[in-house]
DNA sequence: GCCCTGTACCCAATCGTTTGGGTAGCGAAG
DNA sequence: CTTCGCTACCCAAACGATTGGGTACAGGGC
């Protein structure tokens, strides 16, 4: 079993050498090159007596030590808006798995969405030496971005993509252009669009996705159709109120570009007497593990989330490796339930 | 402007002593000791050349060579069952918020409450050499803490509490009694719980004081009305679906210990036709964002997050500093709403 | 006996800080 | 003119790992 405590004393390459009458380089070879054949550091005996000790005396490299040395913490930056958003979560998940897999650690910082916080975290992260950042908050104005470019900072995109910049996210365009299609296949004519905040690329691809598909069906949807708002509960509940109270329009349906902010709008629509999935047809995104499980079940278009965060860094280390990587697009699948599953019947 | 540069050069010390022709030491000890004099480190204006420069170029020691020499990494690490558990993300954000103030950082990881995985991923921080551990999945059984007492490892529980080691924890007991007490004066006689997991403090100490409270007052809560399950909105669905089909009792009231499970009940409540706040009172717990945003508003217990997590990292730096810290308990406060507010008309 | 080629190691510098212990120069006290 | 005590610094040894460059010894060929 390993012995680390922290502040104390653990057991040091120099022990190791010590306690097997060898240099520490010696050992350092050894326990370094297991893959690329130990190329001729030690006799086979002699390296078998350094891995069983390693191993019997949990032996584990001091990590600044190496990072010292060699110029490289094995350390990932993740910054995020919030991660009390599931969907930044459960894209975390993903991410902390394939770090793992790949040797590396995480920090997650929040942002809040606001400028000048998105700078001093990503600055804390370098301060700490992160190899690369992992950027989930991403405005499409991108100051930051150019600025970390110009300081040579790998960094790839995840979640939200702005053009120019390596990114992971699921195809937002798509997801809009299925939703658009299930809802005109439902009958529904006369629909609105709660869109997120217009500085994020998930918003504007979702809803732009949504509305070129539903206008080139032959629908239409006039600018007041589209409300922007925040992604949370409150923001979906005050752009639905914003919605309902436009008297020459009653949409039969609603598309919010996120699962929260459909579930507020559900609140709003209770609110106002409006039935879901018999008076009016909501769709969100994300599929979001709540959808499923809410009282009355919620269409919403699935992203995959892990493989998004999993894809974010498999695309960073191949920034570390030197290669040039591109935006990385995910397919999303449309799940229909009983917030959007009636047909419509236009009077 | 700082200008850090992953893998390439940033300043150093020595940078900033050979502009300044002075030597690293000198430079090192104004820098640092800024609090406690200086202790004649350097003439003032001397000192007052160096911090011009360090802040003209934007120096910051070196984490890694620091942590080297001093044996403290500034780093303390999170161990919570999954961070999308919007309970644990806010938690988190207060950990992020408090430790950032103190100038450390944070790693988490998820464990998904699975022994086997939280002592690889406590391992995996250990290895990174972390200065201390917040756990936030502690089982009741403790056997990993005992453990990590035995190697010496300074760690503070978080949201569970298991007796015997400093914890930030809500007043769980409290929030069940409080929960007890507003069922009761609204006429509920008939109630039914669903408990959570049988590890977790939380999930018992609620259930405990729910079920105390309630007895005391002289009502009755067979075994077979507390139902153990997940903490998820599934967990919630299939613990009521079982409370549900026990067509001897028909509790007019449940207590689900988690808002998600509270969530899940809720569906299943409309499954079987009940409508909940007029032939069905739910109450969760933590109160979540979501929770006063739901369609039918869910009544919650507020439980602290955000201090909860500021709470840790303090205790976490008080047992660094060699201080002995004990469980800390913070008050919790019931949010009535929709869901739970009608006067119940025993028959 | 001499040279050559491996094999199996060891040496020492280096990464960037911190920190205990000098020391040079100077003014003042004796 | 010492000696003392400052002030304002410098020196060098760590911390633990990596890595380019030795070196000693053995065995083989001539």
């Amino acid at each position: 079993m390993t012995d680390i405590r922290p502040g104390s004393k653990a057991v040091t390459l120099k022990d190791l050498a010590a306690e097997l009458g060898l240099h520490a380089s010696t050992v350092s070879r050894i326990l370094h090159a297991e893959t690329d054949t130990a190329r001729g550091a030690a006799a086979p005996a002699t390296a078998q007596r350094i891995r069983d000790l390693a191993r019997k005396v949990g032996y584990s490299p001091n990590p600044q030590a190496k990072g010292l040395r060699t110029r490289r913490s094995h350390l990932l930056g993740v910054i995020v808006p919030r991660l009390s958003d599931l969907v930044l979560a459960v894209i975390y998940e993903g991410i902390e798995e394939a770090a793992d897999d790949a040797h590396y650690s995480t920090f997650v910082m929040n942002s809040r969405d606001d400028p000048a916080m998105q700078r001093r975290k990503a600055e804390i992260m370098l301060t700490r030496r992160v190899d690369g950042l992992i950027i989930g908050d991403a405005h499409l104005d991108g100051d930051i971005l150019n600025e970390l470019t110009e300081r040579q900072v790998p960094f790839v995109l995840m979640n939200r993509a702005v053009p120019g910049f390596p990114s992971a996210t699921c195809d937002d365009t798509l997801g809009g252009t299925l939703v658009a299609q299930h809802l005109w296949d439902k009958g529904h004519r006369s629909v609105s669009v709660i869109a997120g905040e217009p500085y994020a690329s998930t918003a504007v691809d979702r809803t732009n996705g949504f509305v070129s598909r539903f206008r080139s069906l032959g629908g239409q949807i006039p600018e007041r159709a589209i409300v922007w708002s925040r992604f949370d509960t409150l923001g979906g509940r005050s752009a639905a109120d914003t919605i309902f109270s436009d008297k020459n329009r009653r949409p039969s349906a609603i598309f919010a570009v996120n699962d929260f902010a459909a579930i507020g709008a559900m609140g709003a629509a209770n609110s106002h007497g409006l039935l879901v999935g018999r008076d009016l047809a909501i769709v969100g995104f994300n599929d979001t593990s709540l959808a499923a499980q809410l009282p009355i079940a919620l269409s919403s278009v699935r992203s995959p989330m892990m493989d998004i965060g999993r894809l974010a860094v498999k695309l960073l280390l191949g920034v570390l490796n030197g290669e040039t990587v591109k935006a990385v697009k995910l397919a999303p699948i449309l799940c229909v339930r009983e917030s959007s599953s009636q047909n419509w019947m236009s009077e």
